[in-house]
RNA sequence: GGAGAGGUGCCAGAGUGGUCGAAUGGGGCGGCCUGCUAAGCCGUUGUAGGAGUAUUCCUACCCAGGGUUCGAAUCCCUGUCUCUCCGCCA
């Protein structure tokens, strides 16, 4: 959430972020509510700073023996009308919340303006795979090599739900494995393994809620959220917290699955692993000093990136325009792997600077220095990577016309076998 | 699931409804003292909001939200979290 503060003082800008980022927010019904705030609040003080002192009189007066009732009287009325303007202030300030919260963080100035079509390429990495014959989409090298288990997770669970057998459940344990090690062993991040069930100001802090609520899977019964990303848990570890200024930058990874409902994404992407409500992913979690986060979404671009590499999958980085960019985020990099049986670019993975966005509404402190004052943090995080999509572009670029799948090198360690067959 | 106890400042811990932003101790910071260290002594030690160029002033905050009262850390209600015991359970 943006300062009120700045909200105020840059009108033009704020205004600039809302429309392009398509986001529907009322700057200015929040402007003119803060107007009426501050007035309130003046009102308000003053006529409790006289109220004190009053108090103060009939404390005294009482201690000597003297009949109060007329300064109590008197003081009743005053309090009612406190009371009064108290409950117009709280008002105003329900009001003032909850436009507050719909504005989205402002884009960087580096981010392209537009939609989809407007995100930019930055870079391309490997060589698209030269196989002499057309691999099978993964749904179907899957399901002939008894991988995956599309019919049998769909009877029990719905569709886009998927059940992994055999070496195709290996697979998935061997590349988180994989992504945790690299993650904790070369790139010096510390693992997480976090709750998969948040609450609702959990859910807030980090910025799915109010927005996303439709597109979680909800305990009503308790009201706890399935998180869609282990960015929320991991994020939230240190919420309403000051962490120590030497400790910056803190860096977490994480394993979890992810859980989410994708309503109205139906009839997209319909086969396969591509859309479903449940996956895996390995996340990476940063909370840094403010001048330092643009240099540190570069370093976790990386990461992320060292992964492909080390898998030698091809891919490419794009600058999300500022249409497709996150409600919370400042800028993001998505990456996408260049998927051989689909002939598709894929997304596997997004990383976003959040600038104090996300610390202001988690309430994430540190201090340069012993009693100086807390500022916020920045906060940033990437997946490193979304599974599902990284197991398409392995069992599409890896495919042989003999119908198996060669194991990345990388990976065999993890998986004890040089090919699935 | 049942029964109980409790959430106070960086930490520990006190606090008859009125002068409590809060005793006391520890820690931290500054200073004094002392060959060094230790001990000792003195001072200091929160967050947020509003007004003003500013020294500064005001307001709020003792888990959160309501309520009672002229006045609440203190009384009442609800929520939440922690702990203990019983039951159940991977």
């Amino acid at each position: 959430m943006l300062d009120l503060k700045f909200i105020r003082e840059n009108p033009d800008a704020v205004r600039k972020a809302v429309a392009d980022k398509r986001e529907k927010a009322d700057v200015d019904a929040l402007l003119e509510l803060d107007v009426k705030r501050r007035e309130m609040i003046g009102k308000v003080e003053s006529a409790r700073a006289e109220q004190n002192k009053a108090t103060q009189k009939i404390a005294q007066m009482k201690k000597a023996g003297e009949d109060a009732s007329p300064a109590i009287a008197e003081m009743r009325r005053l309090s009612d009308s406190i009371k009064e303007m108290n409950d117009q202030l709280k008002e105003i300030e329900a009001q003032i919340y909850e436009l507050q919260i719909r504005i989205p963080n402002i884009p960087d100035a580096s981010v392209p303006v537009g939609g989809e079509q407007d995100n930019e390429v930055v870079k391309t990495w490997g060589e698209l795979p030269e196989q002499d014959f057309q691999p099978l989409p993964h749904y179907e090298i899957a399901e002939k090599l008894g991988l995956i288990d599309f019919a049998r997770a769909s009877r029990m669970s719905g569709s886009f739900f998927v059940s992994y057998r055999g070496l195709g459940a290996k697979l998935e344990r061997a590349l988180i494995n994989f992504m945790i090690d690299m993650h904790v062993e070369k790139h010096g991040y510390t693992e997480i393994f976090p709750p998969f069930v948040v609450k609702r100001e959990a859910m807030f802090a980090t910025g799915q809620l109010p927005k996303l609520e439709e597109d979680m899977y909800h305990c009503e019964l308790d009201d706890l959220f399935l998180i869609p990303t282990a960015e929320v848990p991991v994020t939230n570890l240190h919420r309403e917290e000051i962490v120590d200024g030497n400790a910056l930058p803190i860096k977490y990874t994480a394993y979890t699955p992810c859980f989410r409902r994708e309503a109205g994404a139906y009839g997209k992407d319909t086969r396969g692993l591509m859309r479903i409500h449940q996956f895996n992913k390995v996340e990476m979690v940063k909370f840094v000093r403010p001048e330092d986060s643009w240099d540190e979404l570069e370093l976790l671009l990386q990461n992320a990136e060292d992964v492909l590499q080390a898998l030698d999958l091809p891919y490419r980085v794009l600058t999300l325009a500022t249409g497709d960019l996150s409600f919370a985020a400042a800028k993001c990099y998505d990456i996408e792997v260049y998927a051989k049986g689909l002939d598709k670019w894929l997304e596997v993975s997004s990383c976003s600077n959040f600038l104090d966005f996300q610390a202001r509404r988690a309430n994430i402190r540190f201090r340069r220095e012993k009693g100086g004052k807390p500022e916020f943090v920045h906060t940033l995080n990437g997946s490193g990577l979304a599974l599902p999509r990284t197991v398409i572009a392995i069992m599409e670029n890896y495919q042989t016309d003999e119908g198996t799948i060669v194991v990345p090198p990388a990976l065999r360690p993890y998986m004890g076998v040089d090919i699935i067959k």
